[in-house]
RNA sequence: GGCCCGUUGGUCAAGUGGUUAAGACACCGCCCUUUCACGGCGGUAACAUGGGUUCGAGUCCCGUACGGGUCACCA
């Protein structure tokens, strides 16, 4: 064990006086949309009190490691805006930020607490077998009344071991968590859980501890699954004389009602979403209010909104439902909410992917989609007609509510060719007052004049925009080849 | 199995002893309309269950059921 002189040094980087929250994840290579979640709530907890966000990468199991894992976690972090003031990339007060560069503090740490009587050292060689089958009973552990001297001659003699931590054997334990309220459990329930392994590296649990602490992270962030071992913490913590953090217990994301999302199943994370046509933000939003709660009725914030209502006490108990039809709805709502050009720039890969001919104005196919746009993964599809008129058939023009069949779309077709034809400009003003023009005189709705004028320029039923907006896009030329042969189906 | 936690409409959820039990998504209907959307208006739909406590319980207590978590030298 180091000097006493180390330990304080290591106490006196500690940063007081503010908020300081973590994100920490294993580098597994992509963001599940629980883990983006919680990295959320996190740094809303920081900012909300004007405090610190910190990054910290838990890489301590080397069997998991995923090569650019750590990359991803940077990537999604910046494109969500969660910036964090203190992690590996950027250094900090209490650094280093990746536990296995941590790797040497664990240890020391493990000691002091063996000396002061709150761990011990185990020799015990056991099967993976009998860890399986609970035949091995914990509390009757032959080691933990091993005495110090033999324990340490032991140890000295090059004995393999494990340190364990001494859990009283009487009495009982409360945890305070800010969501879930106290939980008193009775400390025979716990079990002499291991903090350092046989190869020397830290448990988990062990490493969490020490880190937090010596991070002075004052609220921890974590998904419920660590709720049944939080109170091995507080034994911990006191063992150490350390202050016990606020803990904030999350709930999972589900799938259904039974099972977690997972990439097992299939479920979409971060960047899959992105991938398919959802927006950051639109997923931020959504994801904060799975979950919790605010105090209003607004649905729609920004960031900087949540970073001012987001309050702890809003996080629900019970898990959520990852509902894709709401998210489809956010989305929706933000696409709506872009300017024009916004929504332009993001459109248009999407809109070429379908829309190859130059000659068609990506930007004013954007106009049309905005408001019918829920994912962006939809616009292809709405655009199939513009390269190229679909086969389609002359019942198309049969619209009982319009009052179109195909003997009145024959003659709409045949006498509308030559006005277009005519037409000095061809602008969206002109196209739609020749039409109007022509219903007027004859005494009919718009609608039976539009609709097989649209009917002919698309061949589809459904499009984005009318028949006065997609005439105008495809251009004089192209929109009276398409009402020629329209009109030839229809003869 | 032991221990811990949870349970309000299909989904997210408000609610902190007295409400006609909010709101949103989805769904249905109507209106608007140049198809589809957008928008507007309206509608269907919930306190898991049984006992208490109380003048009064979704809210407090106990039991039951169901669900989840945990019981690793994984995180």
């Amino acid at each position: 064990m180091k000097e006493l002189t180390w330990f304080e040094d290591m106490e006196s980087r500690i940063p007081h006086g503010e908020v300081r929250t973590r994100f920490a994840p294993s580098p597994t290579g992509y963001m599940h949309v629980g883990n983006l979640r919680t990295a959320l709530y996190t740094y809303l907890i920081a900012r909300h009190n004007g405090g610190k966000f910190i990054l910290r990468i838990e890489d301590t199991d080397q069997g998991r490691l995923v090569e650019g894992a750590v990359d991803v976690i940077y990537k999604t972090m910046a494109e969500c805006h969660l910036e964090h003031d203190e992690g590996p990339d950027v250094g900090g007060p209490v650094a280093p930020y990746v536990q296995t560069e941590r790797r040497p503090f664990y240890k020391e740490y493990a000691e002091l607490l063996m000396s002061r009587g709150h761990a011990y050292r185990c020799f015990c060689e056991k099967t993976e077998s009998e860890e399986d089958s609970g035949q091995f009973d914990r509390a009757d552990d032959p080691c933990r009344g091993l005495s110090q001297a033999e324990s340490d001659a032991r140890a000295a003699a090059g004995e393999p071991y494990v340190i364990r931590q001494r859990i009283p054997h009487e009495g009982t334990t409360t945890f305070h968590d800010e969501i879930f309220g106290d939980i008193t459990v009775e400390n025979t329930t716990l079990d002499d859980q291991v903090l350092i392994k046989r190869d020397g590296l830290p448990t988990y649990n062990f490493a969490n501890v020490v880190d937090d602490h010596l991070m002075g992270i004052t609220h921890v962030v974590r998904g419920s699954e660590y709720l049944s071992s939080a109170p091995k913490y507080n034994l911990l913590y006191e063992g150490f004389g350390w202050e016990i953090p606020k803990y904030v217990h999350c709930s999972p994301v589900m799938r259904d009602a039974h099972n977690k999302m997972s990439k097992r199943h299939g479920d979409p994370s971060y960047e899959d979403l992105i991938a398919q046509g959802f927006l950051t933000d639109a997923v931020l939003n959504y994801v904060a209010l799975l979950g919790w709660s605010p105090r209003g009725e607004q649905e729609i914030f920004s960031l900087d909104e949540l970073k001012e209502v987001f309050e702890m006490s809003g996080i629900s108990k019970s898990p959520a439902i990852f509902d894709i039809e709401k998210l489809r709805y956010f989305n929706s709502e933000y696409i709506r909410a872009m300017t024009p050009e916004a929504f332009a720039k993001v459109a248009e890969p999407w809109i070429r992917k379908a829309v190859k001919n130059p000659a068609y104005d990506a930007a004013a196919i954007a106009a049309l989609l905005q408001q019918r746009t829920e994912v962006l993964t939809d616009i292809p599809e709405k655009l199939d007609f513009f390269d190229e008129l679909p086969e389609y058939s002359a019942e198309l023009f049969v619209h009982k509510k319009s009052k179109s069949d195909e003997q009145s779309s024959r003659e709409v077709l045949a006498q509308i060719i030559p006005i277009f034809e005519q037409l000095p400009t061809w602008d969206d003003e002109s196209i739609l007052n020749a039409m109007v023009q022509m219903a007027e005189e004859q005494g009919v709705k718009n609608a039976k004049i539009m609709w097989p004028v649209r009917i002919a320029a698309a061949g589809k039923a459904v499009t984005p925009g009318g028949a006065v907006e997609i005439c105008r896009i495809l251009g004089r030329e192209e929109t009276l080849r398409r009402l020629r042969i329209g009109l030839e189906k229809l003869s």
